[in-house]
DNA sequence: TTGAAAGCGCTAACAA
DNA sequence: TTGTTAGCGCTTTCAA
């Protein structure tokens, strides 16, 4: 009937405790009493204050009850890149976290920009959300010391050694060195000597930590890579058929490869293709990130998995943990990735 | 220094206006004014109080904003599967829009289950946003009545026929009739006249809408299709496989398939693959979704472009229209698929 | 069991 | 230009 009634000007207004009081006779702070399960008061006058607030669709405010609990019940989700859907595969691990405690995921994205980085901090101090998992790709000095003053519990993922700085947060990480060192023993595993490596740009953390793992691989099984097995490029397709082209020019030409992730992969298969050089049975291949493509694609993609996942489970329960139990001293947890093996690399 | 006091008992204090006013010894409201933009404020007071803030690291609180104006700047994003990455394309598309309004996107996933959806909706009266973007796959009439009862912007999209209740609501959705007609036809042109057809359960909305976009292609251009040519099962893979393996026992086999979505079409591929069936000289095949998929496996699969990024943006728009300029009368938006011809249907 | 009252931090109407 | 004050809706302490 009256559900909320909407005057003139167009402002709703909401059903409050005080309405219902008015109508029950009752003192606000009854009211409130009463809508609380945990609150004292007399079987009668529950029922009664209950049923008037059916009556006026009544929900408790938010905004105030936040202003008075100092609690927002949301979590900021910080991503670089919202076209990346391996972040989403990192919210779906934390909301499912999230959902347990009622608390929801608001989504904020930087692109990687450090400028939006510190004003998504400012955000976080002004209370957009309790606590924040952050993702950025350049864990500077700045923004670590920004973090800390927030004084609020902030998980930093995607890099392993943010522990570099005093911290106050928490961090979950992959070994992404261990995934491409994972990938090349798989390799060397399946009898392969000649093996080679496309990546990206070494000048990015990212690039180095993976061209480390390859490296200390093969030096581990005294092997001893041609320089011109290894060619960087762009994390793409694109980057991967260029970077392919050049390892297929070398003589003899490495009889497998590791890619740095899954499109560079996929773009080493383009570079096969025009070569006529068949995958798996002249070339093994292995990439990394397990995307969606890797299992569709033919052949299959042998792949290393990152667990965005369970980033984002461990994530979001650590930061449950810092909000609802108080929980102060820092935790670092860095994850062990997966190695799924397709038809990519089965050549023997 | 002392960005941020925090006492004994761990709780984080805020900086306020109130810190600031003590510290400078103007009164809260004229630190109030001197810290937004449009205050008046001599030009001497708001140096002094900007110093002021800026050493104490001020950051206006949101729940205290919210409370008084009555404005969250988030919208609540309703999804019935976090797991589906076409949501994740209305999600970006939306952000883009919330993003130019200061606004913020909130995770909100129902599971597609009506007893969430209806707490969903208490939610957003109970102002967890300033609106709602809703998906559901079934917007019942007590759903429908519900939203109408919240008296907040609300924009439903996936739902041709939310159109059959008076409305107080707005609606974005794409013509998924017309996406299986425009594929039959782009067939059609190619020269076909035995054109198979491999679909979702026809109890399904969904099922039936694709299903009739075929048939009126079909029919539109004096074809009768022998009834072998069809087959429903689940939208995946193995349905598509399933689906497929039925057609190929036609005898004369079709020429040309036209798939309900990206994953049956994938399917389809398998089984040809199975038989031998050359794609697209044997058989060409388009699906529906223009997943990422599409462009990567090979042949490329010709598809049906959803939309869904502009579903997002234009539902966005369309919110921040009524939560900014008041607006109060529904609009309906009913959008054309696109389609896209890739490698699998360029048979002749 | 119930009520009065203060306060969370901000904004804005009004007064000085 | 600046200050006073009330109030957004809730929770909670204290008193009755």
């Amino acid at each position: 009937m009256f559900m909320i009634s909407i005057p003139q000007d167009g402002v709703i207004v909401m059903s409050t405790i005080y309405k219902i009081a008015k109508r029950t006779g009752f003192s606000s702070s009854t009211v409130a009493r009463a809508l609380r399960e945990d609150g004292v008061c007399s079987p009668e006058t529950r029922e009664a204050i209950q049923k008037v607030a059916n009556e006026i669709g009544y929900v408790p405010n938010r905004a105030a009850r936040t202003l008075r609990n100092q609690r927002t019940e949301k979590i900021m989700f910080c991503i670089p890149d919202i076209y990346n859907s391996f972040y989403f595969g990192m919210i779906r691990g934390a909301s499912e976290v999230f959902e347990r405690h009622g608390f929801f995921a608001l989504l904020c994205h930087t692109g990687g920009d450090p400028k939006n980085e510190l004003r998504m901090l400012d955000n976080l101090k002004s209370r957009l959300g309790d606590g924040m998992i952050f993702v950025s790709f350049d864990f500077s000095k700045k923004l670590i010391e920004t973090i800390n003053e927030t004084h609020m519990p902030v998980v930093l993922t995607n890099s392993t050694d943010a522990g570099d700085f005093p911290q106050a947060y928490d961090t979950v990480c992959v070994n992404t060195t261990e995934g491409t060192r994972m990938a090349t023993n798989h390799l060397i595993s399946q009898g392969h000597r000649h093996i080679g490596y496309i990546g990206g740009d070494v000048l990015t953390k990212v690039g180095r930590e993976r061209l480390a793992g390859y490296l200390s691989a093969m030096e581990a099984a005294g092997l001893t890579p041609s320089p011109g097995y290894r060619s960087n490029g762009a994390f793409t397709i694109e980057g991967g058929t260029v970077c392919g082209m050049q390892l297929l020019c070398n003589n003899p030409m490495p009889t497998a490869v590791v890619a740095a992730n899954d499109l560079m992969a996929i773009g080493m298969m383009r570079a096969c293709e025009m070569r006529g050089i068949q995958i798996p049975s002249d070339m093994a291949l292995i990439g990394m990130d397990n995307s969606e493509l890797s299992q569709f694609i033919r052949p299959s993609l042998s792949s290393i998995i990152m667990k965005e996942d369970d980033i984002g489970r461990l994530s979001a329960t650590l930061l449950m943990d810092r909000i609802l139990n108080g929980r102060t001293e820092p935790k670092n947890i860095l994850l062990k990735p997966d190695i799924i093996i397709r038809e990519s690399s089965m050549s023997r």
